[in-house]
DNA sequence: CGCCGAGTTGAACTGAATCAAGAAACGTGG
DNA sequence: CCACGTTTCTTGATTCAGTTCAACTCGGCG
């Protein structure tokens, strides 16, 4: 459960910060345009941060203080129900991740964060994003068209969850991340589905 | 599926707007606070409309322009899957509604929305909104925490869907919403929490 | 009165979970 | 580079929650 850091590159890769956030700022640029202003800003507020594979980010109970941007690598997001372990996200390359519900609510997070690679992140905290988005409009907007994609995200798999079958979830999420097979266990993946280890297997069979 | 509106009731309403419309204004200040300025401009651009119970705001195939506070009354989103009509969501008073990815998209609506109770809402359209957030920040800033507490919302039902089982859930709900059950038919309560009427029958007989 | 929609009940069926045991792959130390 | 233990994946037998299909009840309403 070590929250150990690569300091040696990641001191490294600092000094080269202005090439690296050039992926965070082309991704944002994906949801809104920004002025030379707002993406100084970004570039002052945000930093790198390098984990291994198996390193926690933070475990359930803390409380998540950070939004943080995947520029490689994979992290999942799981929690503990009736004793067994459910992963019930994974974040990769250009994705935004962080334990929602505790970073807007400040309340301590159901959920543990774990790398599955090792990976490169930049974050920002809570404070900071706040006081970015007060003095930039521009990133505020970002946001708010961040949140309406993320929703819409959700709401597709809510939808999914509810009204498909084990078999169809599985073959939309080969169609969707073909990579994912390599990537990441097979019991992280049956537990995304919201199935079993043993139907997923089963499944493949099949197939 | 009447598209019917009591315009004679909506008329007398329309002159009495700056009472009534003190109940969206109430409900906004709950994410954020709005300065004179971006209240008058909410005021202004957001128009009343009232609705006959099962009357149709909106029905699939179309795009949904409007974002829609419901004052008053009871809405229910849903849609065709395989022959059978799956209700995905209800909206109370003081929510609001919309085919969400139709909106965010512009894209033709997968869904159809119905209304189940006589209602009374308020509608702005997409471009009006884009406007009132562009020469406003406090309403953008609205608009990211209301999109925040949406996606908190929905991120519950997700986790409720995937692992909880039938009667969990219709607990859940009762908990939640108890006027539900008198005010909605069992069978669009059952589609809602992904289980067919029959079983919710049989939920019930047990509690 | 008879019809119609909403809700209930029953019996058979099914997709997926559970429990238990093996097989395969993986990595770590000697 | 092999040997051993651990984790990951597969397979089988059984059970169970929820579906399906069909029939029936009840209350409202033209």
């Amino acid at each position: 459960m070590g929250l150990s850091r690569l300091s040696k590159e990641q001191n490294r890769c600092v000094n080269i910060k202005v090439i690296h956030i050039e992926k965070l700022l082309q991704h944002l640029r994906n949801y809104h345009q920004l002025g030379a202003s707002a993406e100084e800003a970004v570039t002052a507020n945000f930093e790198v941060l390098y984990f291994h594979r198996n390193d926690h980010l933070m475990v359930e109970g803390a409380t998540s203080r950070y939004m943080y941007f995947l520029e490689e690598g994979l992290v999942r997001g799981y929690y503990n129900l009736e004793g067994r372990e459910i992963t019930h996200w994974f974040a990769f390359e250009n994705d935004f991740f962080t334990s929602f519900h505790s970073f807007i609510t400040h309340q301590p997070a159901v959920e543990s964060l774990q790398f599955l690679e090792d990976s490169c992140t930049w974050r920002i905290s809570k404070d900071r994003l706040e006081r970015l988005c007060q003095n930039h409009h521009e990133l505020e907007r970002l946001l708010r068209i961040a949140y309406e994609k993320y929703y819409l995200r959700l709401e597709e798999r809510f939808v999914n969850a509810q009204f498909r079958s084990a078999t169809e979830r599985y073959q939309d999420l080969l169609h969707q991340m073909p990579h994912i097979i390599q990537r990441i266990p097979l019991g992280y993946i049956a537990s995304y589905l919201g199935i079993t280890q043993e139907t997923l297997s089963r499944i493949r069979r099949k197939l």
